[in-house]
DNA sequence: CTTGAGCGT
């Protein structure tokens, strides 16, 4: 099905508490599959984390397990919001 | 040493 795919196999990642590291969501995100990229988008100009990021896993399913299990996820204190990536 | 909906140096 990827009927729309976005761009390769991004999801999109909200409501990630400020203590959350880049390593430490590649290791909840590789329970659902094999995690190719892990990017959590901060700030460029004032260093603050802007909360959100972006996993790209190695194929459809993996994106499509994490939405599913990672999605509403308990993360840190936080409920993770997982969903395809736009752009 | 801060914040809390969002879609990306």
């Amino acid at each position: 099905m990827a009927a729309a795919d976005p761009v390769r196999y991004s999801v999109y990642v909200g409501n990630i508490p400020y203590h959350t590291s880049n390593n430490d969501l590649g290791n909840f995100f590789s329970q659902a599959g094999q995690v190719v990229n892990v990017r959590l988008v901060n700030d460029r100009e004032t260093g603050r984390p802007k909360g959100f990021g972006f996993c790209e896993f190695a194929d459809e399913a993996g994106a499509q397990n994490a939405i599913n299990i990672l999605n509403g996820a308990d993360f840190n204190g936080r409920q993770l919001r997982v969903n395809w990536a736009n752009k």
